[in-house]
DNA sequence: AACACCGCGTTTTTT
DNA sequence: ACGCGGTGTT
């Protein structure tokens, strides 16, 4: 391949990236800027023009879908497959190296990985085997706070636990978990990294080892790692000033959850050498929307600096909408998307983005209602449902008795007659002979400790397990997962669940099956089972939100999760004060940057046409609310709004007497006005005219009044 | 084991 | 408002 396939493509600032010498380097890459592009051929260029070999490269992602769009795009531009390199997800690559060196790692080379289900259960029942109480101590929230020592690489050994009783008890959950995870070979996610790390911190010949073999390291959404992944590159590297990073403090929107923007100023404490090489053209949006974002997001503090400027036209300026409230709002943006689609464009290419997922409600029953195919991202993913994941775990038990975790969670489903009392006993049994509870099942019966109701139950249990096992033993993995399916009784189970959800749950089930047909083996180098390496593969990869998705449809989602795509037309929805940002990022010191951040990355996905919308009053949770405007809105130049005067026809909060025209009232629904006595509120109705006008109201302080226009002395706000 | 009732919380999500 | 999860009832 010739040097310039690889950079004749590129703008200036790009090709400096890619073909600078091997020294590190930090991309600063704007919303669609091509930075993707930038670390494809960059590894292309390493390979053609540094002459690395595949093995060398190691390329980190946060997402699996990043990775393997990484992947295809490396192979369709070195033409070659990429197998010799490790490109993949944080967690898919520890995971790998883990399983290479499990022993040295001491851990069981049958560990299994524990998803954040899985690792709430085992919380949930650790803490009641050690006493604690839940109400005072949530699962979920000691869940997050083992999650988050983790991430920043803390063990319970390392951590002072202070007076706080609380913290005390936290701490001491944390450690019971870790020992338990420890003694039945399981591992979350956070520890994929943490076990990583460590192990290389502490044998020094592997470390060797890998740092001989990873002569070059490219990372994407640098902005996006957290601390102990940045911890687990900087020793890979070492010194060696051989990262190649590329992302964005301005789109850094994961905060919340460990990820830390400060790793780019360590990564150029750490790397002196580094050159930083800033991404600003943009080929994505108009100006309209560039000059909005840059606008926007020039009001936080301490950034890189960057501006995007695109070659393209001006284009249409930004569209900015106040409903008077929330149904108001859903009627205004399904009405403009149908409109656009039917003047020939498509519906796909269409996105409502929203800051919580109770929005989605809204414009799902407009969409409805207006026939519009829509698709709403996030929610449960595949192999995240109750139903797959209870497949799974007679899966898990056939390939070890001894998973305690899938025990639990199928001894008595379907219901076969094992109640609390039995189990209860077995946990006990367990806890004593520090067995699995598949042994101390055993041992139950054995002795005959049970009534012989019960008894037959859990044998039938075991048998059911034994049964499954020696059927499926040399069988293919499909067959395997085939007659789970069929003969655990989950079908039967599901049959009986009432409504369309029981034959959804089914469907999920047969589909799982095909899941395991379609599980490609060979790609796995490691020495693990396909059963084992499918199992892994559920837990790392939990497969797409929606099963069907249609062709051609308005995509719904979270700000957040929108990071990454674009759209030709996207509605941010719900810009107001208490909802984006939201409550708690105006309390909360420092937040409020990140949900710029978060707003700017929703203004960014738009290619042509932007819409913000607002409402004036909006139901949250049950009560009434008035919000003001987003402050983001203030933020963004008038030049480059357009503000849509036109009400849409609406379907309104309370009947509003249709005798009185919108035009001849003196107080327009939505109005704000203040009153002496009860303060500011806002009109909702008003029934006749002039003085003797009866104006509904409602106050912020009272709720609603209705008064007398004549008498009541309303100031219009 | 199925069903009813009650109380609580309620940004954002990947692996 | 609403749904979820936990508890108590039949």
């Amino acid at each position: 391949m010739e040097l310039n396939t690889i950079i004749a493509s590129l703008n200036d600032a790009q090709r400096e990236a890619v073909s600078a010498p091997k020294n590190s380097m930090l991309v600063l890459a704007g919303a669609g800027s091509g930075k993707t592009r930038v670390l494809v051929h960059r590894i292309a260029w390493l390979i053609k023009v540094e002459g690395a070999f595949p093995g060398n490269i190691l390329s980190v992602t946060f997402t699996n879908k990043a990775a393997a769009e990484m992947r295809g795009r490396v192979e369709l531009l070195l033409g070659m497959p990429t197998g010799g390199m490790w490109i993949g997800t944080f967690h898919g690559l520890t995971h790998r190296f883990l399983r290479r060196h499990a022993a040295e790692a001491k851990l069981p080379g049958t560990f299994q990985i524990l998803d954040s289900d899985d690792q709430y259960r085992l919380i949930r029942r650790l803490m009641k085997n050690m006493g604690v109480d839940e109400a005072r101590c949530p699962p979920r929230q000691v869940q997050w706070f083992i999650n988050e020592q983790k991430d920043e690489g803390l063990r319970a050994a390392n951590i002072d636990a202070g007076m706080d009783p609380f913290r005390r008890q936290l701490l001491k959950v944390y450690a019971e978990y870790e020992a338990t995870c420890q003694r039945s070979g399981l591992v979350d996610f956070a520890e994929l990294l943490l076990r990583s790390f460590e192990l290389l911190r502490d044998n020094p010949a592997l470390l060797e080892e890998y740092q001989a073999r990873f002569r070059y390291i490219l990372v994407d959404e640098f902005q996006d790692t957290n601390a102990i992944q940045y911890a687990w590159l900087r020793l890979l590297s070492q010194g060696r000033e051989n990262m190649f990073v590329v992302g964005d403090d301005d789109q850094s929107i994961y905060g919340w959850r460990g990820a830390r923007v400060e790793n780019i100023h360590s990564f150029q404490k750490d790397n002196p050498a580094h050159k930083v090489v800033r991404l600003e053209q943009n080929y994505r949006s108009t100006g309209n929307i560039l000059g909005a974002a840059n606008s926007l997001i020039a009001n936080n503090q301490g950034r890189m600096g960057k501006e995007l400027w695109t070659e393209d036209s001006e284009g249409e300026k930004i569209s900015l909408y106040n409903a008077f409230n929330e149904q108001d709002e859903a009627h205004f943006v399904v009405e403009r998307i149908r409109k656009w689609s039917e003047s020939g464009n498509s519906r796909k290419d269409a996105a409502i983005l929203y800051r919580s997922n109770a929005q989605s409600r809204l414009f799902e029953e407009r969409l409805m209602a207006a026939a519009i195919p829509y698709r709403v991202y996030g929610g449960q993913r595949f192999f995240d449902r109750a139903e797959i994941k209870n497949g799974l775990a007679y899966l898990r038990m056939i390939a070890n008795r001894n998973d305690d975790t899938s025990f639990e969670r199928i001894v008595n489903t379907p219901t076969r007659g094992i109640g609390n009392r039995t189990v209860d006993l077995i946990r006990a049994e367990a806890q004593s002979a520090s067995s699995s509870l598949w042994e101390a099942a055993i041992s139950i019966i054995n002795r005959k400790q049970l009534p012989a109701r019960a008894s037959n139950a859990l044998n039938a249990f075991l048998a059911l397990i034994n049964g499954l096992g020696g059927e499926s033993k040399d069988k293919a993995l499909f067959e395997k997962v085939r007659i789970v399916v069929e003969k655990s009784g989950l079908i039967e189970h599901y049959k009986k669940e009432k409504g369309e959800k029981g034959e959804a749950r089914i469907e999920n089930l047969q589909e799982l099956a095909s899941a395991a047909k379609q599980f490609s083996w060979e790609e796995n180098e490691e020495e693990l089972d396909e059963l084992s390496s499918f199992l892994a593969h559920a837990a790392l990869e939990a497969g797409e939100g929606q099963a069907d998705e249609y062709d051609d449809c308005v995509q719904l989602m979270t700000l957040h999760s929108a990071k990454g795509l674009e759209f030709k037309l996207v509605f941010v929805v719900g810009l107001e004060e208490g909802l984006f940002p939201g409550e708690r990022s105006i309390t909360e010191p420092g937040r409020l940057e990140e949900e710029r951040r978060l707003c700017y990355v929703g203004m960014t996905r738009a290619m042509e046409k932007l819409y913000l919308t607002y409402a004036e009053s909006r139901r949250l949770y049950g009560r009434e609310t008035y919000p003001k405007a987003s402050r983001f809105l203030r933020e963004i130049p008038v030049e480059h709004i357009e503000e849509v005067r036109m009400r849409a026809t609406v379907s309104r909060p309370v009947s509003v007497t249709s005798s009185v025209s919108q035009r001849e009232a003196e107080y327009q629904l939505g109005q704000r006005v203040k009153h002496l006595k009860f303060g500011e509120g806002v009109v909702l109705q008003q029934e006749g005219e002039g003085d003797s006008a009866q104006i509904q109201i409602n106050f912020h302080s009272v709720g609603i009044k209705t008064l007398v226009a004549g008498y009541a002395k309303l100031e219009k706000l």
